[in-house]
DNA sequence: AACGTTTGGTTTATGTTATAAACTTGTTTA
DNA sequence: TAAACAAGTTTATAACATAAACCAAACGTT
């Protein structure tokens, strides 16, 4: 049997871009500050990342505010649903040991 | 129930690297034009990644011939096999939807 | 009420990395 | 023996991830 990589989304293939599009596969919609705690990641770093994912469609971002402080939330869209399942499938190729 | 991401090997998150250690994990070893053909990676690309998991100790090659061609035979260490599983289960962290 | 501190980020700069293009060395074939 | 091919390596470039520096508004303190 012949093995086949599937090609990696490169913009999923990130550390950080990856975890927060697994918050929010999980979560469906969080705040920045949320994100940033439970990737623990800089602010600049996740500001860019998602600012990406955003750009790309995978994500979408709200600004609202929380009383008076400013609030950035993320909620992931159906295309990067779809394409984060594409990601893990396309992954597998990777990872399972081929059978002869 | 927390999420933590685990870190990932950045040596294996890379898809070319990922591609050859997957073929060495299923084949133990192999050579440099086969491993050319099965990830479609171009010699050049191929040298360079070949290098950097032979020099992390991950992968160890070995110069012969066949007949008068030179040929490179890249062959998997029991580090490597560590390596590859630690990463896998790295990955999970991010594959996973976490249930409550 | 003014001053420092914290919150919530964005912009910019830097160092790494992946990748392809160009090159080398030797072998086969016409 | 000259051209084409095989098997890689070296070098150059472009993209990327990441952190550091920065900015603005709100809050707490004296």
């Amino acid at each position: 049997m012949e093995k086949v990589f599937q090609p990696l989304d490169p913009l999923l293939h990130a550390e950080l871009r990856l975890a927060v599009m697994s918050l929010l596969i999980a979560d469906e919609e969080a705040e920045f500050p949320y994100i940033k705690e439970q990737t623990g990641a800089t602010a600049g770093n996740l500001s860019v990342q998602i600012d990406k994912l955003s750009s790309a469609g995978y994500i979408k971002v709200r600004k609202t505010f929380k009383g008076k402080r400013p609030c950035t939330l993320c909620r992931i869209t159906a295309n990067g649903q779809k394409a984060f399942a594409a990601y893990v499938e396309a992954l597998k190729s990777y990872l399972e040991v081929g059978e002869k």
